[in-house]
DNA sequence: AACGAAACCTGCGCGC
DNA sequence: TGCGCGCAGGTTTCGT
């Protein structure tokens, strides 16, 4: 479930209610999720407190005693907050804290992973010290230096986690109609207005869909049940075959980089 | 260097 | 009802 939107709003939401707690204790289920055996993952981090979380494009990062969380969603990954509750099909690691609260790691397809990492050194380790800036961080000029020099198509230039991060297929392709650009122009075509045009659009998306808890589609749930409410506001992913907002001829899907995309043929130029 | 395909997994909806 | 296929909010790896 995992842009920018949905992972912010699972760390606001999760940190309410987890702050401060101690794990008690650790349960893997399916060990592949976490990138160390059972018995480092639990000598690691049994008995320190969640302090705080924090974020760093789409990971999660979970602030321990001596030691770093660190966790990506990919597609399915959730939480939920479960107290005396059996343990379900898709739940892989419980984190057992205290008063018998338990937060537990479910994911369908098993994608998602979990590394420990010093405190003292995290950012500057994988996976995340290859992550670039967010937009609202990036400087327009470094940005569009950045994708001059590549040879690709600027969806995937955006998709590309080192290049600008945080957004993912939904936001990508509302960036690129807001930008009234084709997903499929290469970056190295992009004049240096149209870079600046690509930040304030991302920007502005990934600020609204925060405002409004994320994306919820595909009946998928967010972390703890939440629904997001920003698919209300989508411009044309997953609208293939009704009307421009703008024009109103119809949005088409096509595949950019193996992902379905969805495009204003008239708009997106 | 850069592209697409395959891999990691499971479930759902569709056409036959 | 069952089966096969394509698809899914992500990323890495492998082959051309």
């Amino acid at each position: 479930m995992p842009e920018l939107p949905e992972v912010e709003t699972v760390r606001r939401t999760l940190l309410n209610v987890i702050k401060d707690q101690q794990i008690m204790d650790i349960d893997v289920l399916y060990p592949n999720i976490i990138q160390t055996d059972r018995a480092t993952f639990k000598k690691t981090i049994q008995y320190q407190t969640i302090h705080d979380i924090k974020r760093k494009g789409k990971f999660l990062l979970f602030i321990l005693d001596t030691h770093v969380m660190v966790i990506h969603l990919r597609m399915e990954g959730k939480f939920y907050i479960k107290k005396h509750e059996p343990i379900l099909k898709h739940e892989h690691i419980i984190f057992k804290l205290t008063d018998d609260m338990e937060l537990r790691y479910h994911d369908v397809r098993k994608f998602g992973t979990i590394h420990l990492l010093p405190k003292n050194s995290y950012d500057n380790m994988e996976p995340l010290k290859r992550v670039a800036l967010e937009p609202k961080d990036m400087d327009p000029l470094t940005f569009y230096q950045t994708i001059k020099h590549r040879r690709t198509t600027i969806k995937q230039a955006l998709l590309n986690q080192e290049i600008i991060a945080g957004l993912g297929n939904i936001y990508v392709d509302e960036t690129l109609f807001l930008s009234h650009i084709h997903p499929l122009r290469k970056t190295h075509d992009i004049h240096e207005v149209e870079a600046k045009k690509i930040l304030d659009a991302a920007t502005n998306v990934l600020d609204k869909a925060v405002k409004l808890g994320g994306t919820t589609i595909r009946s998928y749930t967010s972390s703890l049940g939440i629904h997001g409410r920003f698919q209300n506001e989508l411009n044309v992913h997953m609208r293939k075959g009704e009307p421009c907002p703008i024009c109103g001829e119809l949005i088409i899907k096509m595949k950019v980089g193996g992902r379905g995309t969805y495009v204003c043929p008239r708009c997106q130029t």
